[in-house]
DNA sequence: TGATAGACGTAGCGGTCGCTACATAGCAGG
DNA sequence: CCTGCTATGTAGCGACCGCTACGTCTATCA
């Protein structure tokens, strides 16, 4: 039914609001059929379970998290390595992205343990991010900037977990020397 | 009494083991109290709440941690930046060490939403591995060394995060690329 | 009009959570 | 012998978990 469908994905776009600012942790039934503004029985006549539930709301989340990059980072021309660098790390620290980060680890943790659906969303979500990183960098040969590319995700997300246990200051010293790594290649 | 301090012990050691094997998530007290062969009441004897058990259990994992780091690559000799980076990855793939790693990846990600204890000793994990990776590299100044070490310790990070989602792949073109970049710069 | 199917709420299942009250058993000191 | 402390088990509290049985109301269609 159209009415089924249109409620269905109210509560997601609810839901993914609620698990962001919550974490994996609070993905239980019955907040989350709050967050929605529904009953938790409505909420498993709209999802068959809550993996189901998890999967179609963090697979939003994910296209949000996207377009928020992209806002944050726009596409408009390709980067050197150390801009876009220092660029993408500058966007992850406002508010609304650091929401996206700390589900990202969250997400990551419970992909190790082997759980799904996070795994695999995981997975997606980690393959989106390195092409967005590979659009927005400059680099000889495409070949180059893949390895760019994933050498500026594997960073990110380093300095990401560093950050998280409260050691913003490793990280910040290892952009400096990648960026002078990376400038002193390029005019190699 | 003697008898308490060793029981206490023992129990550390074993919910050590458990808390390894299972992860942060399985860190309840039944199970923790099944683990250390004791019945929960007990547990809670020894210790005062679930908090300063999971301090104690923590704290000892990480010791270990750091012992099986200067067992797999022993301190013998500095190494550059791109072998140490190998080495250590190649060490952090093996059954015993990868344990660890998905401890301190859901350690982490608690971390990053403020939980006490876990955000503290997350903190002192890093530099105690920050301290590790520095002790074993080879630089110019240790102003540059401390630099690297970061930078390696952000790297090394970022794979395991990426490896944690199933992209071990990314991880290693990224590996590839820094140790092409810095062997680059060891020219110059 | 009456049968059927969709939409929704209530109440509760069996289970786990961290934690505690209570009882007891052993042993030390007065 | 009594008192009181340490050590330990049992049994349970109230809250929350994912999930479901069941009933009711309403809209549609023959």
């Amino acid at each position: 039914m159209l009415v089924r469908e249109h409620r269905r994905e109210a509560a997601i776009e609810r839901m993914a609001d609620h698990l962001l600012a919550q974490g994996l942790g609070a993905a239980t039934l019955r907040p989350l059929a709050a967050a929605a503004g529904i009953s938790d029985r409505m909420l498993l006549y709209y999802f068959a379970d809550k993996e189901e539930i998890l999967a179609a709301t963090l697979t939003r989340i994910a296209a949000r998290m996207i377009a928020e990059l992209d806002h944050a980072v726009p596409p408009a021309r390709r980067r050197a390595f150390p801009a876009l660098l220092k660029e993408v790390w500058a966007a992850l620290e406002s508010e609304s992205l650091a929401q996206y980060m700390h589900l990202w680890l969250d997400l990551a943790a419970s992909a190790a343990r082997g759980q799904r659906p996070h795994r695999d969303i995981a997975g997606v979500i980690a393959d989106g991010f390195l092409a967005w990183v590979e659009s927005r960098l400059r680099g000889a040969t495409p070949e180059r900037r893949a390895r760019s590319a994933a050498l500026l995700l594997a960073v990110i997300e380093g300095m990401l977990f560093l950050d998280a246990v409260g050691r913003r200051a490793i990280a910040d010293d290892a952009t400096i020397e990648l960026g002078a790594l990376a400038r002193l290649h390029d005019l190699a």
